[in-house]
DNA sequence: GCTTGACCTTCCCATTGTGGGAAGGTTTAT
DNA sequence: ATAAACCTTCCCACAATGGGAAGGTCAAGC
């Protein structure tokens, strides 16, 4: 099979493939006389298994633990569990940063008119800044609207 | 004041000014006889606003908008606000994301005995796979360990 | 057989935002 | 004067992905 049909197989892009084998994360597969690679459905399972590792948002070194995981007959279930409670820890990490972000942000824009004023309670606190490390402005809000441009 | 103390005081590493500069995010500022950078009070005001922006996850394209409409005293405030709840909306799409990966894996983890043994849920789901779409293995949870190793 | 289009190959470039480091000039403090 | 600490530019790297060019190959139709 060409990477084409392996590919569309496996539902990762030839590019992804070719990339993945120059990192050695899968190995070099054989090639036809022309030189074209040629997949068995053997490598289309792997390929598999790693498009569905990386929709779980497994990293490319992740991947190559679980790889070998899979393949080691004698594997500890505790060391696949290990990798994917640290993935997992670090999902909701990365998720709870970007939703203390978001309700910062939305906090901010709840406050703000939304209309044809420059009056802007998110300029303002961007310009303003809640405990900016010199700390020598602790501006409640002000509201000044271009009390503080940068005078341009 | 020269970068170093530009940086200090905005919470802004050096490398990115000068990169935040070289994209054209930020104007060129003057220059000492010797070709140092030269902070003005005014300057450091605008990178701390960027470092603000960025702590709460705004693109530099972004960035770009909101510092030309923190400088625009005719600015709309419904402006500001569209970015920003544009902005919230994607940061709520990808923590979404996040979760849902962060949910699925700890749920298959939680299946998983975590024990010396190979048998596991974690491993035979990647291997198998929810809905893969050429369809054709719609396995439940044999959990026969090596069943499916590539015979490697 | 020959042409055409769809495929393959490798190689290079771009992305986003950040940092590392080298080679060389400057400032500052001892 | 000399050394440390800083600045300058330039290049490289990351992670994971895609775009595209230049050239070879394969399969189908005439």
């Amino acid at each position: 099979m060409n990477i084409g049909k392996a590919s569309e197989a496996s539902g990762v892009s030839a590019k992804m493939i070719r990339y993945y084998e120059s990192i050695e994360l899968i190995p070099e597969v054989s090639r036809t006389a022309a030189g074209y690679r040629d997949y068995s459905d053997k490598d289309v399972h792997r390929l598999r298994f790693i498009r569905r590792a990386r929709d779980l948002g497994f990293s490319v070194d992740q991947m190559s633990e679980l790889l070998a995981l899979w393949q080691d007959r004698d594997r500890a279930s505790a060391d696949v569990k290990r990798i994917a409670l640290e993935h997992v820890a670090e999902l909701e990490r990365k998720a709870q940063q970007l939703m203390e972000m978001s309700e910062t942000l939305s906090h901010l824009a709840g406050n703000c008119q939304g209309d044809s004023r420059p009056d802007c309670p998110i300029i303002n606190e961007l310009s303003e800044g809640w405990g900016s490390e010199k700390g020598d402005e602790t501006a409640g809000s002000g509201c000044g609207s271009n009390k503080d441009k940068p005078e341009d």
